[in-house]
RNA sequence: GCCGACGUGGUGUAAUCCGGCGAGCAUGCGGCCCUGUCGCGGCCGUGAUCCGGGUUCGAAUCCCGGCGUCGGCGCCA
């Protein structure tokens, strides 16, 4: 049989679907499986009915697409007609019929129905449309978030996500390291308590973890030695804005006998394998977020500049009010004129000591400068890294020079009594490496169900 | 934490500045017609000014408070 019309051609690439494997389970055969000739037992939601007198169409959409269920009044059996056309769209259908091919139905195939059955009828009124024929605002997509993600663009968000989180644990694992999991309810937090959700633990002050810092340092002076982490961090911050999250997916890296500019090397790897393994598996995704022509993985080494070359490059754009003194912060709209200026992904490196955290190790030629680095997208921050200070008197000492007591931290410091390795690792912020990847506007996006300032339902 | 904008049918918007006829349009929903739609089409119908108070002959529109939403900065991933 010839297959090479209908639903291979170029102009039915959105009712196509990807390339996971579909197991057939319960006789139940995935519209993008159904081929001419196949009697089927299809079954999802009814996308949309065209109803144009004596005949009839009804779109059936699963996970891997849609396909065309065709209705003749005058030929078919009224109940049957009946069942088909009445039902609300979004309801759950089962069809059972035969495909046959043809060249006028949207993806070359049809399924002429023998029996029809609603399994869950839906709501006439819905509260978004997923056919997408009328926006929703983001506010009221989040409250239904199951219907959103009944739309092919927003369905593709998640696989894609999905899939830079599997390309990224593979290039962890390739580099040797462990995945692990740590402690997401902790007595203390990274750097204080100012940031920390405050929790009750059996009657105790207990608080959600803000990073897994402290933890995956421990681990690389276990037996682990080379350590990664995908998961959830909490913040506690009462910011508003597109790029923040309350609850966020951090990935995190800390390797036993490795420096900054390894956990440089590490990083962009990382990232790279990330856009490698969407441009290379994430086709027809792209294509439902419009983003086939742009996309591109990045080319070439990350440019890596210094603090002090990045303050300099800033300040020569004139695009800051102030200069931009050694020892300032990067403003939000200096690292937009940055990123604007270089143009791709870069680091920062050899940062003021005072104003990274404690546990960053400082240069040994140079106490005023750290190791620590940031990776930057052009529009935002995604990481944050650097060598870490291995040594137990110097690590007490930042931690008095922080104003934190290095009572409380006790368990963590502790363990440098007993032969911790020079150490560097890095933090990625997942959303942010999803959201800056798609170009979403907001990183609430590339969350299912988001927690920000105000939502925390569903 | 500081600052700002916005809340109109189920959904998305117009009218808001400069108060005034029946709050318009699209989509949905209901009805009728239509045998190849693919944003199907045509006709008819349906449904809304966030809540409370105030100003006014008259408030979606102006003022005050509340609630909700979105954003800017700080800080960060």
């Amino acid at each position: 049989m010839v297959k090479d019309s209908g639903h291979s051609s170029a102009e039915s690439t959105v009712f196509k679907s990807r390339r996971l494997k579909r197991p057939r389970m319960q006789g139940r055969t995935y519209t993008a499986d159904a081929e001419p000739g196949d009697t089927v037992k299809v079954a999802g939601w009814v996308h949309e009915i065209r109803d144009l007198g004596g005949i009839a169409f009804l779109i059936l959409r699963d996970k891997s697409g849609k396909i065309q269920v065709k209705f003749e009044k005058d030929e078919m059996d009224d109940d049957l007609v009946e069942t088909g056309l009445g039902v609300h769209r979004e309801s759950v259908v089962v069809v059972e019929g035969d495909v046959e091919e043809e060249p006028r139905a949207p993806t070359g195939v049809e399924v002429t129905p023998e029996s029809v059955e609603v399994l869950a009828d839906a709501d006439p009124e819905l509260p978004l449309d997923p056919s997408g024929k009328v926006d929703a605002e983001l506010s009221t997509r989040l409250d239904n978030r199951t219907l959103d993600l009944r739309k092919d663009e927003v369905k593709a968000i998640f696989e894609i996500r999905a899939e830079v989180l599997r390309a990224v644990r593979e290039k962890f694992r390739d580099v040797y390291a462990t995945e692990i999991n740590t402690p997401k309810i902790v007595a203390t937090g990274t750097e204080g308590g100012t940031e920390l959700f405050p929790i009750t633990y059996f009657g105790k002050e207990a608080f959600m973890n803000q990073s897994p810092q402290l933890f995956k340092q421990l681990m690389v002076g276990s037996g682990l030695e080379r350590v990664f982490e995908i998961g959830p961090i909490f913040r506690a911050e009462e910011h508003n804005t597109p790029r923040h999250l309350n609850e966020a997916t951090s990935i995190d890296f800390e390797s036993a006998f490795a420096d900054h500019q390894e956990a440089m090397d590490v990083c962009e790897a990382v990232v790279k394998a990330a856009y490698e393994a969407v441009d290379e598996n994430c086709q027809e995704e792209l294509e439902a977020l419009d983003l086939q022509d742009e996309f591109e993985a990045p080319e070439g080494d990350f440019p890596r500049l210094s603090y002090e070359e990045a303050i300099e490059r800033i300040n020569a754009t004139g695009k800051l009010d102030e200069q931009l003194v050694w020892g300032d912060d990067l403003p939000t709209e200096g690292e937009k004129a940055l990123g604007e200026d270089v143009g791709t992904h870069y680091f920062i490196t050899d940062w003021p000591s005072e104003i990274k955290p404690f546990y960053i190790k400082d240069h040994d030629d140079d106490e005023q400068l750290s190791t620590g680095f940031d990776m930057m997208h052009p529009n935002m921050e995604l990481v944050s890294g650097g060598q870490r200070e291995h040594r137990y008197e110097h690590l007490v000492e930042g931690f008095e020079q922080q104003g934190l007591d290095p009572e409380s931290f006790e368990y963590y410091t502790k363990m440098f009594k007993y032969g911790m390795p020079p150490h560097a690792g890095f933090g990625l912020g997942g959303e942010r490496l999803i959201m800056t990847m798609l170009g979403l506007g907001n990183i609430r996006e590339a969350v299912l169900f988001p927690r920000d300032r105000q939502r925390l339902s569903p």
